[in-house]
RNA sequence: GUGGCCAUAGCUCAAUCCGGUUAGAGCACCUGGUUGUGGCCCAGGAGGUUGUGGGUUCAAGUCCCAUUGGCCACCCCA
């Protein structure tokens, strides 16, 4: 037998409640926003991730799915959502539309890498990026949407997780100074860490060895070392949040792996879930557009893991609507009545009544149990009796009571009963 | 890529340590208990080449080796 490739995975009926719940409260967050859904293809140029997530980064050197196809085009499943949006805004010209252009997307993306809890290959992001826009108010307004997602979902104890990682006029400085305290302490740090010095400095800083801990503690601090522009834009932004009474955290430690984050850089954590406890990570991007080829544009963005949601749904108990199911089971007895059920199903369903039709000519109680499992309202119980009568008997299973009611008025009766 | 744990019915597990008839239970499923009436209850039924391959042995679900897959953690990320 055939099984699911590593890291993949279905979403089976039992859990489409979830999605369809998830996806119904982005539309609403989104519309209330003011963002607009966009759509960019699950494969592109290899060429436009290496560019943009940057090679020397984990996701363009051990994690994408690239491969030749039959055009001999190297392309590549989307590892992430930025570096496609970014490609459409300049290619379909919104940077000539009115600014800033308000994003988003919900859809699969691909990373080769072992799977772990909240972990897998395939998984599903919820996108947001407001491109053309410098004002910190729009990096709130980004954080705000994503704060509002989550409590419309039902999340308690919100909290964000924030820093400023500067900008190509500060962070070079700063990165001068963790070297040097990192050269004091060499001898202290693990391997792994001594790596990181080289390929990427800042990443020291999430190391979670206990040997590394007081190093980090005593390292200098991002934050100190901003630029003019940096610290105001970052002062501005704690400025909104405290007004708006979001919670954060100044995490010192927060540094996000893609190489084109600049400023602004945050994640939302929750518990129970497992390691892998970020639900919601994002940050400014100014320099990418430049990066790709386009016009110099900023942008502001985030992605959220819809299955690491929706694992942290099940693990705080939200409880979510369930899908509507049919309120009427047909059930039937003989041949004559089953001539007579198959098409009646279809006519109750032309009028909106939802029908179950048991299949494989079972006993009645066979049929009543099922009527129970699937949790209808009404059985239509069809037989020899009830033809020759032209009726159908229909049991109400909640108030345990039955009528006889004629064929021809069926669907209005049940249509009655079942508005009620 | 590295490390740890695990693999028995559709699901959750027992029997594995210390090898020994036909591998069990609960849940779920099917049938019956009413000529044609659900939920609870009762009776019965179906469902397994014990992940796969090899080895040791008179004998392997059980011991050994390999392999595949899963889970968890690291790396990194949502």
């Amino acid at each position: 037998m055939y099984k699911r490739l590593t890291g993949m995975q279905d979403i089976l009926p039992e859990d489409q409640p979830y999605w369809r719940f998830v996806q119904e409260k982005i539309n609403q967050v989104t519309a209330l926003y003011g963002f607009q859904r966009l759509d960019v293809p699950i494969l592109e140029e290899a060429a436009l991730y290496v560019r943009s997530v940057g090679p020397g980064t984990d996701i363009v050197d051990k994690e994408m799915y690239t491969f030749t196809d039959k055009g001999e085009d190297e392309v590549t499943l989307r590892p992430e959502f930025t570096a496609g949006f970014m490609r459409a805004y300049v290619e379909n010209h919104l940077d000539k539309r009115p600014q800033p252009a308000k994003l988003f997307s919900v859809g699969p993306i691909f990373r080769y890498e072992r799977p772990q809890a909240g972990r897998f290959r395939q998984h599903t992001q919820f996108n947001v990026e407001a491109l053309g826009v410098e004002d910190p108010a729009m990096d709130f307004e980004v954080m705000s949407l994503a704060w509002h997602f989550f409590s419309l979902l039902g999340f308690h104890g919100l909290h964000f997780q924030l820093n400023s990682t500067g900008c190509p006029n500060c962070r070079p400085r700063y990165v001068e100074k963790l070297k040097a305290h990192y050269q004091l302490h060499y001898d202290q740090i693990c391997d792994n860490c001594k790596r990181r010095l080289v390929r990427s400095p800042l990443r020291v800083l999430d190391c979670k060895e206990d040997r590394c801990q007081p190093v980090i503690a005593s390292a200098p601090r991002i934050t100190d070392y901003l630029c003019d522009d940096c610290k105001q834009h970052f002062g501005q932004l704690t400025h909104y949040l405290d007004a708006a009474q979001m919670a954060y955290t100044v995490n010192h430690r927060l540094v996000r792996g893609l190489d084109y984050y600049r400023k602004t850089v945050f994640e939302v954590w929750v518990e129970g879930i497992g390691a892998q406890a970020a639900v919601c990570g994002g940050g400014r991007y100014d320099g990418l557009a430049q990066e790709i080829g386009g016009p110099p544009t900023p942008g502001i963005g985030f992605g959220s893991g819809l299955e690491r949601v929706i694992m942290a749904m099940k693990a705080q108990g939200v409880a979510v609507p369930g899908l509507p199911r049919p309120q009427v089971l047909l059930a039937y007895l003989g041949a004559t009545a089953k001539e007579k059920a198959v098409p009646l199903a279809v006519d109750l369903r032309l009028h909106d009544i939802g029908v179950i039709l048991p299949f494989g000519n079972r006993s009645l109680k066979s049929q009543m149990r099922q009527a129970n499992r699937e949790q209808v309202h009404f059985v239509v119980i069809l037989g020899e009796n009830e033809l020759a009568k032209g009726v159908a008997q229909v049991k109400d299973l909640q108030v345990h009571e039955q009528f006889d009611v004629p064929l021809e008025d069926l669907s209005a009766w049940l249509s009655g009963k079942l508005a009620m």
